[in-house]
DNA sequence: CTATCATTCAATCGATCGTTTGAATGATAC
DNA sequence: GTATCATTCAAACGATCGATTGAATGATAG
């Protein structure tokens, strides 16, 4: 076509372009969004994810295996359940990268993400770096709101956990007179949002940092 | 379901996750990924896009067409024809992130990349960072191998471009003394690889940017 | 105003995707 | 070894996608 691509390698680059086009269909449709929302929390069973996701059990199985197919996710036996995690850190930043795609393209997303509580810029949530800065700095409790299950498999380092369901009932273990950062499963977790609006509700100066752990992890933070 | 997520909020969760769905569908096809690419390059009208990509115009058209729709491209009006454009950087930075992921969970795409040459890490490319790091160092020449008219749309500050056609050409123009760095579209720009090939063969030090200027910019440099 | 030409629309058809159903597999526990 | 149970497979279907064709639109040039 043009003298710029030759010929010669055009199969290559189709090929390539091809393997990124399946990647790309491999995450573009809702249930396996959710579902690697979830397995980015952590390590997860076949049964299990249905059950959250509300799918049958053979059909997100079979989005798994497509998952699977493409390398994007992997599995282990673990006795007699078969286990999904995601397959590398990278897949964790593409998923970031389509939510600032969204976020600068879609009103909706923008929407959701930045005016839940009709706030102004504050209320956009720390970043990640944002939370390093406040953490080196000291004075500040981390308190993950997410399941048992979910912090035990991997959280943000010296963070508490309290699952928002417990939240109103344990807030005596929280110190009055700090600072508190929330965090839940990421920048669309409605229930971080939340936490906030619990925790300065009972009188606590109270933060959401937007990432989740995803977003820390796919930052480079260990 | 789960006492986590409230389902007050779940339309809402659906909804956005159906948004990146969406946008991710629209770069999982090869053609898209391809014109894509060539918009990541520069703005250009429907007909040359279906002439570079050998689809027919109205095929291209409405490739091009349902990105619109999803957001991740714009178009306008300029005279008799329309120019289509990528609309946001963000939409580099995500196809920045799908290549990443290819490279850690494709094999092919690896060998492409990595193995073109059966060279060693040597050969896998400087990154934004690399070049920065260089061109601030000094006694550096860069040089664009692409068309003219990409080159006119955008660069690498500095760089003087000698189309792939003519480097035989005019190699002449190029200091001897002085390290090369090449760069063509992209990572998976076959011409960059031969363009440090040609430069080396007539006894020049090259070396490869690997970016391209889509990288360039979505690393944040101007 | 009309002719021209780039782009878009509309209709069609085959291919692929996504879900459901029920049966098959295959590892563990007894 | 056999029973149990999580997972996977296989077949079927409707829905959506992608390419082709030819006609319609709509802006510019004369």
């Amino acid at each position: 076509m043009s003298t710029f691509e030759p010929m010669s390698m055009s199969n290559a680059k189709c090929e390539t372009l091809s393997t990124f086009a399946e990647i790309a269909r491999a995450i573009g449709n809702e249930h396996r969004l959710e579902l690697l929302n979830l397995l980015a929390q952590g390590e997860r069973c076949v049964e299990r994810l249905a059950q959250i996701t509300g799918l049958s059990v053979a059909n997100a199985s079979q989005h798994l295996q497509l998952m699977r197919r493409v390398g994007i996710v992997r599995s282990r036996r673990d006795g007699k359940n078969v286990r999904y995690r995601i397959s590398d850190p990278s897949v964790l930043e593409m998923i970031a990268a389509l939510h600032s795609v969204g976020e600068h393209t879609s009103d909706h997303v923008r929407a959701v993400k930045g005016d839940y509580f009709d706030v102004r810029d504050e209320e956009s949530g720390l970043t990640p770096g944002e939370l390093v800065t406040l953490l080196d700095g000291g004075d500040i409790s981390v308190v993950d709101v997410r399941p048992e299950d979910e912090y035990a498999f991997g959280h943000i380092p010296g963070a508490m956990n309290i699952p928002f369901c417990d939240l109103a009932s344990r807030m005596t273990e929280l110190k009055p007179c700090r600072r508190l950062v929330t965090y839940g499963r990421g920048p669309y977790c409605v229930t971080a949002f939340e936490s906030v609006s619990t925790l300065r509700a009972a009188g606590f100066e109270a933060q959401r940092y937007a990432g989740g752990v995803p977003a820390w992890i796919a930052a480079g933070q260990r």
